[in-house]
RNA sequence: CGGGGUAUGGCGCAGUCUGGUAGCGCACCUGCUUUGGGAGCAGGGGGUCCGAGGUUCGAAUCCUCGUGCCCCGACCA
């Protein structure tokens, strides 16, 4: 999907709040529905206006393209199930309240998708035979639905939510750990890309048990739970080296598991203070933002997915499943990556690139500077949000800091006299005065 | 699902106790003056006061029953 490259914000559809909603209490959704980004419909439940669905649409290709990369196939399966589906698997009663049931107009029982691994399963099943069908991974993106009881946190904590999951398909349980090992480095790959600092935690596994289960947790004052770790963490840089999916990974897992690190569930203070020196501890909020499991023949064997081996035997497959929020992490960035002035994006998710503030609309040479500017960015292939609205400078000002684009870029006519711009760094707050050229030169790099 | 709040114009709120036909700030529209960090003056538009019953000559206000939304806890991507 291609966005638009570039915006004049009096076209635009953009309405900011000055003041804070009542309704909202935490910094990621006073933000989103300050800066315009979403409205809620019901309880849990948003509209994405064209910036808000803007950063959706980048996160959500981000996730795509280190999916690709690892190797998985995206599919797309519908937000309506079956009920027929869940009940093989037991879950159609075991799910409770949480799951929203439909009945159509023949009176069958459907339901809209909490989570798809019955689905997948399915399709898996019915598309696979053999062994020589395997490793095969598979994943979609889409809208899904838990009736939670208590939605709240905005977009962080919908009933409505954005998902990419991921399925694992493997012959036996060593290759399901590779498997998992490659969604394991390429959920590294994928946060680190957002601007995210991410620390696996290992997951606490339910009746399933085994080892095989990590939440992605990424630090945020406001955060949901309370984690513990070594700050050692914060110094890896998941993209320092390419990662090859031909060969082994588990050294990559073994190195960002080495280090201790818990969410409250599973923290054991006493290993905590045995295992980090207490300079190097960490105890802050966290906000979960990906998970991911090894779950071998859970859904496999009651459903049938089985493929025939070298010597004739028929076996359930070994699964694995993943996730990662994708609306989540657009209240979950926000919360990690803000001010008291608005959202501070990181310039991978940023809705546009530059924000170009004419100071005074109507002015012949400022209008005239900054359509060129405006069409030189595009042509530079920079995302611009052009505010060429006639509202005064301060206004234009506080606007732009609210909605965080990276890069401000300022021209007034005391400027232009001085053949000069202002640029400012959103995140650092520096300004500097420069010639055109040099300021788009920045810009652009 | 337990506990607590709240509902008045797009947003934030007052008015409710003590009943008399709705108000303030912001936003919006018009005009003039302004113009480098949320302008000033003047004029203007917009509200089934969450819903349904009831009490009363009269209900945003009192009574009853619903509903939405928010917060704390338990639960969860």
């Amino acid at each position: 999907m291609r966005l638009s490259p570039a915006v004049r914000l009096s076209e635009y559809f953009m309405p900011t709040l000055k003041e804070n909603p009542s309704e909202a209490e935490i910094a990621s959704h006073r933000l989103m529905l300050r800066a315009g980004m979403v409205r809620q419909a019901s309880a849990g439940i948003y509209s994405w206006l064209p910036m808000g669905f803007r950063v959706l649409k980048k996160i959500e290709q981000i996730v795509r393209e280190e999916q690709d990369a690892a190797g998985a196939n995206e599919v797309m399966m519908p937000t309506i199930q079956s009920a027929d589906l869940w009940r093989k698997s037991g879950r159609y009663d075991d799910y409770g309240k949480e799951m929203l049931r439909i009945t159509d107009r023949h009176d069958r029982e459907m339901l809209y998708g909490p989570t798809n691994e019955e689905l997948i399963t399915d399709i898996f099943r019915d598309g696979a035979r053999s062994y020589k069908d395997v490793p095969q991974m598979l994943y979609h993106i889409q809208w899904k639905f838990r009736d939670e009881v208590r939605p709240r946190f905005g977009v962080m904590r919908g009933r409505e939510f954005y998902m990419k999951d991921g399925y694992s398909f493997d012959l036996t349980v060593e290759d399901g750990i590779k498997s998992y090992n490659k969604m394991f480095a390429s959920y590294l790959r994928t946060y680190a890309r957002m601007g995210l600092k991410v620390i696996p935690m290992r997951a606490d596994t339910g009746p399933i048990g085994g080892e095989n289960s990590h939440e992605f947790i990424i630090l945020a004052d406001t955060g949901e739970s309370e984690v513990f770790c070594h700050s050692d963490f914060l110094g890896l840089d998941p993209l320092a080296e390419k990662t090859d999916y031909k060969a082994d990974l588990q050294p990559i897992v073994d190195k960002w598991t080495a280090m201790y690190a818990a969410t409250e569930e599973m923290h054991d203070q006493a290993r905590f203070e045995s295992e980090v020196p207490e300079d190097k501890r960490i105890s802050a909020r966290g906000i979960e933002v990906g998970h991911i499991f090894f779950f071998g023949d859970k859904y496999s064997a009651p459903l049938g997915a089985v493929v025939q081996t070298s010597d004739d035997k028929q076996v359930p497959v070994q699964m694995g499943s993943y996730g990662i929020g994708v609306s989540r992490l657009v209240g979950a960035i926000i919360e990690a990556c803000h001010d008291e002035n608005g959202i501070i994006w990181p310039e991978a998710v940023a809705p546009f690139k530059v924000g170009l503030i004419n100071l005074r609309t109507g002015d012949d040479a400022c209008d005239k500077a900054c359509e060129d500017i405006f069409a030189k960015l595009q042509v530079m292939g920079v995302e611009v949000m052009y505010d060429d609205r006639s509202e005064r400078a301060g206004v234009k000002f506080a606007n732009m800091d609210l909605i965080g684009l990276p890069w401000q870029l300022v021209v007034g006519p005391k400027g232009l006299a001085n053949g000069v711009v202002e640029l400012k760094n959103r995140k650092s707050g520096e300004k500097q005065e420069l010639p055109l050229d040099k300021a788009l030169e920045l810009v652009a790099g």
